[in-house]
DNA sequence: TAAATTTACTTTGTATGCAAAATAAATAAT
DNA sequence: ATTATTTATTTTGCATACAAAGTAAATTTA
């Protein structure tokens, strides 16, 4: 059958697209306590992680869209959460850094990973890392095609 | 360690938001010659394996948000793919019919999966299969989460 | 060293995703 | 038979994604 083909319930990307809505709503209550979105907490996570980095770096490690993220670092400016201020030696580069409110957060956000996590406790360990395997290797798959074509 | 919770690698719904906007990227040349939109694509796969279906089956089948699919219907209108006709029956439905044109599309449709399929080949059919039994999982933790909220 | 290129970011325009409010029509309740 | 409620869909306002164009500063070339 060429349909099975073209077939919704078939497709790994739609899959994909389903349950990355999925998490994004499902941390929508979880951060409200924080007054933040779900990517805003990418970018707070990557920086609790490792404060006063660039930009750049931040794209890098959050892969989120660079016209994104302007917009996304005035809203947690805002927010009182972090600074970005530019570079003494690099006028071009612009680095961001907690806040003390921004790294008081933290405390909070400690809560809420076990919280996510009992959504699903139906999935063993064991099964939340070879998901994590299997959809690095989608990824790396997809990441390299792009490549290819630029 | 504690800051092992907050790390952005070891966020399953990051490494879901990540290969979930990859594959709409990936989809973006591949769709370009049916001058469509990943989630039109999406529409139109719905579309194909069943059509003359409500609005509300087409969401139910796409986990498209409602808002948005009204939009993405007047697009594929314009694009003569498709048309929104109000039931005979009951007024307040909508069933949505595809053109000439939007049957059509799908012969070239039909190499699409094939195309993006190649670019993790680096994946069995064993593996891809258990990829979906487990972001399948996920999804039903994550969506059983929601109701109970509500 | 002046011009061309690259790098780091921002802005712009289009397309969702989502919650909440608004509409309109069918159904249920009184 | 009205009124209240539910169902189906659209509209509105806000927050991303993303490609492409724009800006500014650093680096490389010629």
């Amino acid at each position: 059958m060429t349909d099975e083909i073209l077939k919704l319930d078939n497709q790994l990307c739609h899959r994909f697209y389903t349950v990355a809505n999925a998490f994004a709503r499902a941390y929508r209550p979880l951060l409200s306590e924080l007054d933040i979105t779900y990517p805003q907490y990418v970018v707070m996570m990557a920086l609790w992680e490792q404060d006063n980095i660039t930009i750049h770096q931040l794209l890098h490690k959050t892969r989120i869209d660079g016209g994104a993220m302007s917009l996304i670092l005035k809203k947690l400016t805002t927010k009182n959460l972090l600074n970005v201020v530019s570079d003494e030696h690099d006028k071009r580069v612009k680095r961001v850094l907690l806040t003390q409110q921004g790294k008081a957060a933290k405390d909070k956000a400690l809560a809420i990973p076990k919280q996510m996590r009992c959504n699903f406790d139906n999935i063993s360990n064991e099964e939340a890392l070879e998901l994590m395997r299997l959809v690095d290797k989608v990824s790396n798959g997809l990441n390299q095609a792009l490549c290819e074509v630029k």
